[in-house]
RNA sequence: GGCGGCAUAGCCAAGUGGUAAGGCAGCGGUCUGCAAAACCGCUAUUCUCCGGUUCAAAUCCGGAUGCCGCCUCCA
C-alpha cells in the first residue's frame, strides 16, 4: 500500500515515492520567534509531527528538520520596544515555543536549525547566485532577479506578467523588478549584523531555508511543509533561489496546512483575537488539542471553539474510559502492540494524504465495539480478554501516531481531578467521606440521605457513578 | 483586479464514479433503588441550486449563488 500525498505543486494527490528507497527527507517552516506561539503554530507543528510520526510507523528513515528564524524585522522592533537586543529576544521565545511543543507531547525534530547558526553557508548561497548572474547587489543589499528563475510562480500559480496589475507592491526604484526579493539586507544603525563581501548585513527572509535545506538534506529533497499562508510569497522565491542556484528540482512535495479560525475569524492583529498555545493549555488537556487539530483533514480551515475544544475533551474522556474499562477487565496493562485490523484500516485512512479524521472515527469505531462486547459478555473468556487486548493495542498504536493516549488512564484521569479540586477548590478527602456516608446509606436502602449526598455532590460539579465494585467520582466539564 | 479553496443532518465532520464513516446534541429503549457510564434504536431517500456526461455522480464537466483564503516577512 503506497502513501498518497495532496501536492501543492501540481495541486493534486499524487504517490508518494522518496528519492531514495524508506528514506524520507522532510523539511517543515518553523517560527519566526518574536512573540509566544498561537494555536495556529500548534496546528502546522501538529500536522506535521503526526506526518512524521506516521512514516516513521510505515517503515521510512525521516530526517525531519524545522527551523527558527531568529533574525527579522519583527524580532529587531520587538527588541526595540523591549530595550533589548534581539538574540535575547528570538533566545526567549525559542524557549517558550519548545515548551510549548512538549507540552503538546510533539516529538523534536532531528534538527532545528537557526538562521544565526548558518549565517556562512547563506552568504555562500547567495555569493553563488551572484556569480550565476540571478542576484545584484545595489548599495548594500542583495536582490533575486525573479526574471532569471523562469519557473517563478510555478507554485502558487501566478504569473509575473498578472501580478504587476496588482499594484499592491510598493515600486522600489532600486529593483529591476517589482518582485525582486533581498537575499541580504544592508544593517541599519542598531540592527544586528554580519560582515559581508557587500558590507555589514543579514540575511533576507527566505534564503535561509534554501541554505539550511541544502546544507542539511541536499539540493533535492522530499517534503517541504508549511501553513498556507507561505505558498506565496516564502516558498515560491525559496524555489527560486533553490532550483535558480542547482539547476534541480528543490523539493519533490509540498504540503501545506490550512488555518484555525477563531470563531469564525482569522486571527489577525486588528481583531487582537491571537490565541496563544501556553494560554489554551491552562484550560484544556493537550490531547485534547490535538484530538481537536486532528478532527478536520489539515488541508481545511478549522474554527476553535469552546464547544469544539469540550467535544474534542469530551471525545478524550470517552476513549481513556474505554482503556479504563478494558485494562480492569482483562487484569492487565494494554500495550501497543500486535497490529490488528482496526490499525490497519487507520493506515488506510493515514495513507490517503494523512486523513487523521477519518482515523479517529476508525478509533470510536473500535471504542463502541468493544463496549459492546463488554456489556455482552458477562463472563470474561480468554478468547474475550485477547481479542480485547488487541483491539485495544490498536487503539494504543494508532494515539502513537497521532499523539494522544500517551498518560496511563490512572494519570489521565487522576490529572482531572486534581484540577478540578485546584480550581473549584473541593476537598477531596471530603468527597470521599460523603461518598462513604452515601455508601452507608445505599446499604440500609435510604435511597433519600444517598439522593441527598449526590446532589449536594452535584451542585460541586461533582459526578458520582455507582459501579459493580463501587463509587467513584468524576469532575463534571 | 489576479489566483486558489469550500458548500454533506440541529452542530462538527469523513467521503473524489457504485448507492451517505465518526463525534456532539436530542428523543425512545436496555441496565440501575434512582442516576451516571455503556450499549441498542431513531434523527440526510439525500449531499447549496440549475443544467450536462454516464448503466451509475455528494463525487466528473459547465453555469449560478453564498462563504473563505492568498496576492501585506501572519502557521
Amino acid at each position: 500500500m503506497s502513501i498518497r500525498i495532496y501536492n501543492t505543486l501540481g495541486g493534486k494527490k499524487e504517490e508518494f515515492k522518496p528519492i531514495r528507497e524508506k528514506k524520507v527527507g522532510m523539511y517543515v517552516c518553523g517560527p519566526t520567534v518574536y512573540d509566544y506561539s498561537h494555536i495556529g503554530h500548534a496546528r502546522s507543528v501538529v500536522v506535521f509531527d503526526v506526518i512524521a510520526r506516521y512514516l516513521r510507523s510505515q517503515g521510512y528513515e525521516v530526517t525531519y528538520i524545522r527551523n527558527f528564524t531568529d533574525v527579522d524585522d519583527k524580532i529587531i522592533k520587538r527588541a526595540n520596544e523591549l530595550g533589548v537586543d534581539s538574540l535575547s529576544v528570538s533566545e526567549k521565545f525559542i524557549e517558550a515555543f519548545c515548551k510549548d511543543m512538549d507540552a503538546l507531547n510533539v516529538q523534536r525534530p532531528d534538527f532545528e536549525p537557526k538562521v544565526t547558526e548558518y549565517i556562512e553557508e547563506i552568504k555562500a548561497f547567495v555569493e553563488k547566485l551572484i556569480e550565476q548572474g540571478k542576484a545584484y547587489q545595489t548599495d548594500g543589499d542583495v536582490y533575486f532577479s525573479v526574471e532569471s528563475f523562469s519557473g517563478y510562480g510555478k507554485l502558487s500559480g501566478r504569473k509575473l506578467e498578472d501580478m504587476e496589475a496588482g499594484a499592491r507592491v510598493e515600486i522600489d526604484e532600486r529593483k529591476r523588478n517589482p518582485f525582486d526579493f533581498a537575499l541580504w539586507k544592508a544593517a541599519k544603525p542598531g540592527e544586528p549584523f554580519w560582515e559581508s563581501r557587500w558590507g555589514k548585513g543579514r540575511p533576507g527572509w527566505h534564503i535561509e531555508c534554501s541554505a539550511m535545506s541544502n546544507k542539511l538534506l541536499g539540493e533535492t529533497f522530499d517534503i517541504h511543509g508549511g501553513g498556507k499562508d507561505l505558498i506565496f510569497p516564502h516558498h515560491e522565491n525559496e524555489i527560486a533561489q533553490s532550483e535558480g542556484a542547482s539547476d534541480k528540482t528543490f523539493a519533490r512535495y509540498w504540503i501545506h496546512n490550512g488555518f484555525v479560525n477563531i470563531n469564525q475569524e482569522k486571527m489577525s492583529k486588528s481583531l487582537g483575537n491571537f490565541l496563544m498555545i501556553k494560554d489554551v493549555l491552562k484550560t484544556y488537556h493537550p490531547e485534547a488539542i490535538r484530538v481537536f487539530l486532528l478532527s478536520n483533514h489539515y488541508r481545511s480551515p478549522i474554527d476553535f471553539t469552546d464547544k469544539a475544544m469540550d467535544e474534542a475533551g469530551a471525545a478524550l474522556d470517552k476513549i481513556y474510559s474505554l482503556l479504563e474499562r478494558a485494562e480492569t477487565n482483562i487484569g492487565a496493562q494494554i500495550s501497543a502492540d500486535a497490529p490488528g485490523d482496526y490499525w490497519r484500516r487507520f493506515c488506510e485512512a493515514m495513507d490517503d494524504d494523512f486523513n487523521t479524521a477519518k482515523g479517529l472515527g476508525i478509533v470510536f469505531e473500535a471504542v463502541r465495539n468493544i463496549n459492546r462486547s463488554l456489556d455482552e459478555n458477562a463472563e470474561m473468556t480468554p478468547e474475550l480478554k485477547k481479542q480485547i487486548g488487541s483491539d485495544g493495542s490498536d487503539i494504543l498504536k494508532i494515539g502513537s501516531i497521532l499523539g494522544i493516549l500517551a498518560e496511563s488512564h490512572q494519570t489521565y484521569f487522576g490529572k482531572k481531578k486534581q484540577k478540578a479540586i485546584e480550581e473549584k477548590s473541593v476537598d477531596a478527602a471530603a468527597i470521599e467521606r460523603m461518598i462513604q456516608e452515601r455508601t452507608e446509606a445505599r446499604k440500609s436502602k435510604n435511597w433519600a440521605r444517598a439522593d441527598e449526598i449526590r446532589k449536594q455532590l452535584e451542585a460541586m460539579n461533582i459526578i458520582l457513578e455507582d459501579r459493580h465494585d463501587g463509587t467513584v467520582w468524576k469532575a463534571e466539564r
